[in-house]
Order: structure tokens, then sequence, then C-alpha cells
DNA sequence: TTCAATGATTCATG
DNA sequence: CATGAATCATTGAA
């Protein structure tokens, strides 16, 4: 079952008991290819809080249900067994209507299992989203950037070393340095009135 | 708490 | 694939 696959995958449930047959885990790790480094330690101590959490909520639903499962079934079979005093019942109707029980909280469980899957697929888009970890850069590196696209302002598309000579000045990405030309191409045309104080401001130090 | 600035992502284009 | 545009989510100052 894939979402016995998925849950597993997280850490949030553990093998089926009676030994399920194990499926391969296909890994869905689709490396952003872009900045996505795994620089965690804080963030992902946290993002597996969240997770345990998750299984603890998980766990304890599932022996609820097992618990209340068990319960009816000893119930109807008590109810069977007065019966039988006033009509024959066969082993197969006890048989048949313990296993209509067992599909019904089967179902149930199934859902469980899909809302703790959407859960967990929520959580870890949230942590997979690098805007959530969005940090300023620092006053140098902008300093830099600002004053290469302002000395550039007839073509500021800098070339790939270009780039590459800016990340490693500002201790930033190619990435981040291609993200920031970008949107500064874009909100300098957004409105240049404002921004032109900014490139004279530039020009004035270039000169000085 | 509000809000502009800002870094990152998504989507369309060529 | 690089870019422009729109949008998202967070930051920092008022």
């Amino acid at each position: 079952m894939r979402l016995d696959n998925m849950l597993i995958a997280e850490g949030v449930a553990g093998p089926e008991k009676g030994g399920g047959a194990g499926a391969a885990a296909n890994a869905s790790a689709a490396a952003s290819g872009g900045p996505g480094q795994p620089e965690n330690t804080i963030e992902h101590s946290d993002y597996r809080a969240k997770l345990a959490q998750i299984r603890q909520i998980y766990h304890q639903e599932l022996d609820k249900y097992e618990q209340a499962c068990n319960e009816f079934t000893t119930h109807v079979m008590n109810l069977l067994r007065e019966q039988s005093r006033t009509r024959p019942i066969t082993p197969k109707e006890i048989e048949r209507m313990v296993q209509i029980i067992h599909r019904k909280f089967n179902s149930i469980q199934v859902q469980l299992k899909q809302s703790t899957c959407e859960a967990v697929m929520i959580l870890r888009s949230r942590f997979l989203d690098a805007r959530r970890k969005r940090r300023n850069f620092s006053k140098q590196a902008t300093e830099i950037l600002n004053e290469y696209f302002y000395s550039h302002l007839s073509n500021p598309y800098p070339s790939e070393e270009a780039k590459e000579d800016l990340a490693r000045r500002c201790s930033i990405t190619v990435s981040q340095v291609s993200n920031w030309f970008g949107n500064k191409r874009i909100r300098y045309k957004k409105n240049i009135n404002k921004a032109q104080e900014e490139a004279n401001l530039y020009a004035a130090k270039k000169a000085g």
C-alpha cells in the first residue's frame, strides 16, 4: 500500500505487525537543484520534533481504534453466545461477523493513515520551502551587489563569471546573485524615481 | 502590530 | 536555460 510506505518512509508508522512484505521505498527526494543546501541541524531537529508529535498522535489513535475494535468484537460475541441458546449459530456465522467488524474498523484506520499522511506532507512542504528560512544579506554584501548594479546600469546582466566573482565576494551562492539581480532589475524599473536616489548615491560613491 | 523591503519560488516566454 | 513578472513568506523599522 502506498500510504503505508509513505508513513514508514517518514518514520511515522512502524512495520506492520505480522511481518508485512516490505516494499522498496522509492526515494522521491527530488533535489531542488538550486541552493537547497542541507543547512539544517536546528531546522531539522525542529522538523523531527513535529514529526514525532504526529507519530505519537497517530499511534495513540491507532491503539484507540484497535481497543475499540476488540471491545466491540467481544461484545458481539457475547450477544451471539446468548442467542445460541435460542437458535443454532454456526461457527461460520461467527467468523463472518468478526470479519465484518474488522473490515469496518480497518476502513477507519485507513482514513487515519490518510489524514496522517496529509499532515506529514504539509509539514514537509513547509520545511522544504526556502522562503520560510529567508535571511537578509549582510550590509557589505548588498553594498557590493548595488555597486555592481549601478555601475553597470546600462546593462545590469552580469556574466556567469561575474556572478561567481560577486558570489564569492558576498559569501552567497551564484543562484542568490541571480535572484538578487532578477529582483533588482524589475524593482528598479518599477519605480525609477526612488531608485534614482540610490543610483546617484552609488555614482557619487564611485567617484569619491 | 502594521507595513515596506527583501530574498526566494513559480510560471510564462523566447 | 536565462529572464521578467507575479506572488509568497519573512524581516526589520515605524
